[in-house]
DNA sequence: TTGTATGCAAATGGTTTGCACCTAT
DNA sequence: ATAGGTGCAAACCATTTGCATACAA
């Protein structure tokens, strides 16, 4: 799991980022970031990175993220004890996030906002120009575990 | 405009923190809030009440901005060079903040989330139980300005 | 009197940065 | 060669906390 192909590596870091130089630790983080399949901290992705290379410092982790960020493969999804939550996305398309506080899986949400509400909702001369919507609840397992449990 | 009623002072706080003492710090931290008129962050917030009692310890503020919040007085409307940044509230209703990016101004703003496309939105068996919705934009008084400012 | 609120200062902890070194291109 | 990436450790900074003291009720 740890072996790519040259091309595969590329094709890994290229979608990751953007564009930049192939290094271990980046090819590492894109991929963790690619495996982690919920929402995570830095801390998480760092964690994970280093299963398949422990030479990553936190730093650089940073670094990838906000790379990822503005390659507009991340996204700030909400907070955990005081440490930003991430998550991946592929759409380039205008999309919100559902976060299962459980368990931390996400999924995305086409955008709820009715556009006339909304405008409606804007008082006197106010111009919305963007908004930031951020979706919580139970996914399908923990809303199953949740009712097993209060039953 | 430091002088309050012993009627006045304890209205204010009542309405501020919902109980407790009623001490100098309290008052003008409230009294702040009251004021700013606009998104605030706790820096900010100090600034203000220390205008009208000096003495006041910055850990002050946060256990008063901490005890509004509590209280539903205050809400969490963003972020500002890694600060949070608050917004005096009276609604008791579910709502949402509109926050002027160019001066900090800050709305009210009816939910204006269709519940049908929320439920369409939620794939899966995600459930949905709580959501969170930021607006931002211009102000009518910074429309005009930046209006005035690109012609 | 008595428990809440405050001030001070230190601790916390996530995030950022300076800088010398390394390495993909 | 050379610009971009990395590690390390220090710096930053918002926020929290322990503790002795002040004060509202």
């Amino acid at each position: 799991m740890t072996d790519h192909s040259p091309a595969e590596r590329t094709r890994i870091i290229a979608r990751a980022y953007g564009s930049g130089r192939a290094s271990a630790q980046r090819l590492a983080v894109a991929r963790a970031a690619e495996r982690v399949g919920r929402a995570f901290t830095i801390r998480d992705l760092a964690a994970l990175a280093r299963e398949e290379d422990p030479r990553i410092s936190t730093a650089t982790v940073y670094r990838c993220v906000a790379a990822m960020a503005a390659a507009g493969h991340l996204s700030h999804v909400g907070e955990r004890g005081g440490a930003a939550l991430w998550a991946r996305c592929d759409a380039a398309e205008h999309h919100h996030h559902l976060v299962c506080t459980a368990c931390g899986a996400t999924a995305y949400a086409e955008c709820p906002i009715d556009e006339q509400a909304l405008a409606a909702a804007a008082p006197d001369g106010f111009v919305v120009t963007s908004h930031d919507v951020r979706l919580y609840g139970l996914c399908a397992a923990c809303t199953g575990r949740a009712g097993r449990a209060g039953s």
